[in-house]
DNA sequence: ACCGTCGTAGCAAGCGCTTTCTATCGGTGA
DNA sequence: TCACCGATAGAAAGCGCTTGCTACGACGGT
């Protein structure tokens, strides 16, 4: 039914040992020999068995990546990047070729830990954790043995947008992170220069590392202008990384604060659905209230008005990560690099009314 | 090093087959045998190798989605919707669990090839292709080969959003495939319906399927208003299907044809780039010109003014090609069915100003 | 009390490939 | 001319798991 290296082999004359140096080309064989057999190979359409070479070899050339949100641009052009780069990688002779796959967990912390299972069944060549990690302990702690348990069996870990994880060290290869900290930081200045001081804040999923690093960047860029305190928390609502979610949270601050004079979302999508709402209520932007996002997503700068916005670099990021995951880039000193945003000032956000 | 099943099967003090049996769930074993296994195994810590297993059962968890480019929400959506119906198909045992992985082919031919290859490799248990299909004689014959190789390697075949492979019949197990010529037929009538006459319409590439279909609806109903003839030629313009291609065609539109009075675009993210065009020329939508997209992705709800657009029920596809896919339900009669789009009328669309 | 059965568990033969070790052969330098 | 060597090719031992078949008690019907 299936034609197997024996087959080759037969139909090539020669043994299956030399059919299969031929195909992974690391060991001398005769260019005449090697010639009969890529024929064979060709002439009987045959197909290598990756399980099967994969138990031999004890290694496979699959490379998992993982994402929050596959629907998500942000998930979707690190992916892409990602999975480019690996693919690309070692384009030379069969066997370096890597099969990039993603893994959508959907955010949720057993998923992760399930595709991280399967991927370590599978002998995953490398492991690519995209996002923000949710910051529970136990999760944290789970994830951690599962990474040390995958490196050394020897899949190489690279996390791309996600904080280092404390307890793996040496098991993450490298980890490129995001400077969403100072993003925030620089964001919230940005409109404290123009004169706002009612600053609305729609953070996202409370027990996500993304959603706290750029609320602290926010909170510390209050703070240092004497804005911090209790007001803090009053102007900030969580929710999901979503348009519906960013909707309605602006209806609360709304609420919870009529005079506010702008609001800056947890990410660009959610910063859709803020303007929405604010222009269901009839407020001008940025005439009215000014609105700023984050990542600086394609759609974002095709918004009206332009939204301002911290970019953030994530293709290059992302085939960065792709690169390191199939050892084709060294990784940066001490494993560990972070990327910063670009505050991109746009129509969005103006000088507050008064 | 690593832990086998031989190692679980000494500690529990069975027989190898006994452990795979406990694992594998398909075969009476003793409660009392069952507990002191599943015990061995958490105690050892032991992870199923993948690759061996699916050697010796000659099948795999892993299932294959493949699209046209992870970075766009079209595909991101039902990619997730796929994904997310392939992994809770089967929630019960170990190894109901199918892996489901998503595969960029960047809307190459040859990755696409070279991505079925690899899934024939690592013996997927089935391969969904989402997305319009390139239309070159070759590629057509070489992917209709590949799948039925696939196919009586025993891999399930779903095709979604895709019309079928003409040539693979028996191949492919279920195909589900959007009319794009009814919504593109639809959306033009609408126009035309509101008084429009001279209407740009901006394609994606030439070669791929969606884009003809698309365009032959909108072709259709311009004849059938007797519009037709090389008018319609010379107010169209192919491009990709990204933001920036549809902010050159209109540009492009605008110069052959002043006094347009609307734009249909081969996707959203085509029109959001065409407006992003049109209000940089000054032009008001819809007072001055119309635009109309086709998908309804998330975003064009919240666009100023908000898209009219078909809405495709991109999820629900996906989600059932994924359940397809992992044989969780049963193919449509003759194997294919048609999704309908659903005309979104809204603000970017109006009568013609004269 | 005997034998067919049912319920469980073990044996052992692979699955298709990689890789170490060994064999072969045409030179080569002495 | 002969021992020796480099370049190739083959033999065979697994890699870790699945599964058809066999083995073995314990039951229950007659």
């Amino acid at each position: 039914m299936t034609v197997t290296l024996a087959d080759v082999a037969a139909r090539a004359r020669v043994s299956p040992a030399t059919v299969s140096r031929v195909l992974n080309g690391n060991y001398p064989v005769a260019a005449s020999t090697r010639e009969r057999v890529l024929r064979a190979v060709d002439e009987l359409d045959y197909v290598l068995n990756g399980p099967a070479s994969a138990l031999a070899a004890a290694t496979s050339d699959l490379v998992g990546v993982l994402v929050n949100d596959i629907a998500d641009p942000f998930f979707g052009i690190m992916a892409g990047a990602a999975q480019h780069a690996i693919g690309d990688g070692a384009p030379g002779r069969a066997g370096g070729e890597k099969l990039a796959v993603v893994c959508n967990t959907g955010g949720s912390p057993e998923r992760e830990l399930t595709y991280l299972t399967l991927l370590q069944r599978q002998r995953a060549a490398a492991v690519v954790l995209t996002g923000g990690a949710v910051e529970d302990a136990d999760h944290i702690a789970a994830t951690a043995a599962k990474l040390a348990r995958l490196a050394d069996a020897g899949t190489r870990v690279v996390l791309c947008g996600r904080p280092p994880v404390p307890a793996a060290g040496e098991a993450v290869t490298a980890a490129l992170t995001f400077d969403n900290r100072g993003g925030g930081k620089r964001l919230t200045e940005h409109l404290l220069t123009l004169g706002h001081r009612r600053i609305g804040y729609i953070a996202g999923p409370a027990e996500r590392t993304t959603t706290r690093h750029r609320l602290e960047g926010h909170r510390a860029a209050m703070e240092a202008a004497g804005l911090g305190g209790r007001g803090l928390d009053r102007l900030t609502v969580h929710g999901r990384y979503d348009r519906r979610s960013g909707y309605d949270a602006t209806l609360e601050l709304l609420r919870r604060e009529p005079r506010l004079t702008a609001v800056v979302a947890a990410n660009d999508t959610v910063a859709l659905g803020a303007c929405a709402a604010l222009r269901d209520q009839g407020l001008r932007i940025p005439d009215d209230i000014s609105v700023a996002g984050f990542d600086d997503l394609p759609f974002s700068v095709d918004a009206v008005p332009a939204l301002t916005t911290v970019r953030l670099p994530l293709y290059e990021a992302g085939a960065r990560a792709g690169r390191l995951a199939t050892g084709t880039e060294a990784p940066p000193p001490g494993g560990i690099a972070t990327i910063g945003g670009e505050l991109m000032v746009r129509a969005s956000t103006g000088r507050p009314a008064s």
